[in-house]
DNA sequence: CGGAAGATCCACT
DNA sequence: GTGGATCTTCCGA
């Protein structure tokens, strides 16, 4: 497929504060019927399962929504949210465990017109209007529940590398909404690309 | 079965 | 900076 890679299942069966640095400055594709539509990720978030009381899975939970959580590695994790948006998660670590990484913002690379169409935005955008946030990731690429569970190693939602390394320096901090996850709440597993401006709210960038 | 909360976003002041 | 939108999901009774 030339310039973007698709990343092995190995590569999310792994621990997810190991593997969510690692997702910054790869890529989002979203192959639509005509047109295919690249993100770059810039933020993400770690989440620890049972052991986080962050996770849709703390304690072990498990529902209708969150079972995707407990797949193998590599697979996608798409709920529901405050009645109006999607959010995506990474599913990674192996079958059992539910940890994840939720892509929190990312930076148009290919699709820029039609990811704009899709977020239906009133006003004239602004950098960070297309996928600087959870939600607006989620909006720009058409992503809904039909993609919770689906394979990100191969078909429409693929995560992939580019060439190259990731040449930034990577800042961390805690994660974003969750203020009722006690001692959670302060786990530095918020991750970006330092300085990078289509990332969703600031982060005390070390100088 | 009902109530409450939520890994958010936008418009407005 | 603040509040409202909007509704699925979950948990306790």
């Amino acid at each position: 497929m030339g310039r973007f890679r698709t990343l092995s299942a190995r590569f999310f069966r792994r621990p997810a504060e190991e593997v969510a640095p690692e997702l910054l400055g790869r890529f989002v594709v979203r192959d639509l019927e005509e047109e295919r539509l690249v993100l770059r990720i810039v933020e993400v978030e770690a989440y620890l399962g049972a052991r986080d009381r962050a996770s849709h899975a703390w304690q072990g939970r498990r529902t209708g929504r969150n079972k995707s959580l407990y797949e193998d590695g590599g697979v996608a994790y798409v709920y529901f949210i405050y009645g109006m948006h999607y959010c995506l998660n990474v599913v990674t670590g192996r079958s059992g465990n539910a940890d994840a990484v939720l892509l929190r913002a990312a930076e148009p690379i290919a699709g820029a017109g039609t990811m704009l169409e899709h977020r239906r935005l009133s006003r004239s955008p602004r950098p960070g209007d297309l996928a600087g946030g959870p939600g607006k990731l989620c909006q720009a690429l058409n992503i809904d529940r039909d993609f919770d569970g689906s394979p990100l190693t191969r078909g429409a939602l693929r995560i992939t590398e580019g060439e190259g390394a990731t040449p930034e320096v990577i800042v961390t901090g805690p994660r974003i909404g969750i203020a009722y996850a006690g001692e959670a709440a302060d786990w530095p597993l918020r991750f970006a690309i330092r300085g990078h401006r289509h990332v969703s709210r600031p982060l005390p960038w070390s100088k």
